[in-house]
DNA sequence: CATTAACTGTGTCCGATGGACACTGTTCAT
DNA sequence: ATGAACAGTGTCCATCGGACACAGTTAATG
């Protein structure tokens, strides 16, 4: 059990090379990587093909499994090529300001690589640099008296945000790789049945712009967490607990 | 363009059926959808393929193409019947507890299906029953000077709360069609790094439960929504509109 | 009642997919 | 120099979604 996710814990986290014996390898991980990534930017994930990747460096099919045991962990490196270095720490500011340009980040690297979105759903191997981003969220709430758990839960909350945000702008992007005016079908679909759908209706005016749409979650949660961040400071001991 | 879309609107939200002059159809939209939510239980979405799903009904594959215009559609009607039906509006509950039921319910949906998280991925038609999910989060907000783009905004918030919680839920659990262990593997993964991780590795004492979990980042974002509301409501006039 | 047009389900075929496996050729350690 | 380890190729296979032509069935029409 487990052969396969041993696998791409290796290939994600062991050492970069290993001097062998045989003739040198004429790729790398790296540009195998680059190669699919460059694919799924253009065409969406869904276009990326073992065919396509190994044409896109010349080369056959069958000499990417020398470098990676299948397909599923070649999308394991390109979602950690694409995802890139969480931004760095600053301890100057404060927790709302990092937290702030950490989701800001975030957003956009699913704005630059939208099939992203389509890569990271369900159970999978994290690599370091996506595990980085992760950290980058508990580090900087260390020291407000939440415990480890809770810290854990408001990454989450703040990475599902994010991913939300992504994925409504990029439904609503009339380039796209699949299709297009999603968001254009289902303004007059609301209003055509505006008797079952009235509260929808009613606020369905302008799609707000993902900036917005970002920056309005991102507050929300913001304010949730000092609500609760003071509250443990030493304020009401009342408050059970 | 669009006709494909313009098919699964057809599909989703068009009359139920139509009596015609050939011979009565064998099959259903509703049963073809349920084997194949049945295979989707079972196997995960990727296990569902039309051969499987017509095998299931002792049909045909290609008959399937009578009823749906293809593997798309298909997913499209697996999802409209699994999320099932928007949990009743009950007026004499305030927003807080409306939208507390609502997400507990939604994530409960996840949980029965966990393919749904694979399936409501990237831009598509959303069916009736889905909208009424919707539609429900922007009726529980009315009334409480929220523009309209941010009703739709903290509904977007709330649904990717749930997302979040039911993909980490489901990373989880131990049985999951693909592969396991994900968690077991994640652990000491991030101990064996401490050094790169410090933060992570310290909060990942015990990972919090899926119920602990979603309440966390509920009661966040309902505390950040209530900050929003009292201060429309008529408090500070200073803070700027 | 006979005819006909519409419709349903089936069989066959196709291109593309991920992957297994045996094979040739290259290179380094001995 | 020789042999083991390794890189890249060619061939093959099952499975996928889907196109298309066809035969069987049924209801509306005369």
């Amino acid at each position: 059990m487990g052969e396969e996710a041993n696998a791409a814990v290796r290939l994600l986290w062991g050492p970069p090379a290993k001097p062998s014996r045989g003739p040198k390898p004429a790729l790398s991980l790296g540009r195998i990587a680059a190669a699919g990534i460059g694919i799924a930017d253009a065409e969406g994930l869904g276009a990326v093909s073992m065919q396509k990747v190994a044409g896109l460096l010349d080369f056959t099919k069958m000499s990417l499994y020398r470098y990676v045991p299948g397909k599923a962990e070649l999308v394991a490196l390109m979602v950690e090529a694409a995802v890139g270095e969480p931004p760095a720490a600053v301890d100057a500011l404060g927790w709302r300001e990092q937290l702030t340009a950490w989701a800001r980040q975030l957003e956009g690297s699913f704005t630059r690589h939208p099939w992203l979105l389509d890569a990271t759903v369900g159970p999978r191997v994290m690599g370091p640099k996506e595990l980085g981003w992760l950290e980058r969220v508990v580090a900087a709430l260390d020291g407000h008296r939440l415990t480890g758990p809770e810290r854990m839960d408001a990454a989450v909350l703040l990475a599902g945000h994010v991913r939300g945000i992504a994925e409504q702008s990029r439904a609503a992007r009339p380039d796209s790789p699949p299709e297009a005016e999603f968001l254009a079908l289902l303004g007059p679909l609301v209003h055509r049945h505006a008797d079952r759908f009235p509260a929808l209706a009613a606020a369905m005016t302008a799609p707000d712009g993902h900036d917005r749409a970002l920056d309005f979650g991102l507050e929300r949660i913001l304010d949730g967490l000092e609500a609760l961040i003071t509250r443990r400071a030493g304020g009401a001991r009342g408050a059970g607990l």
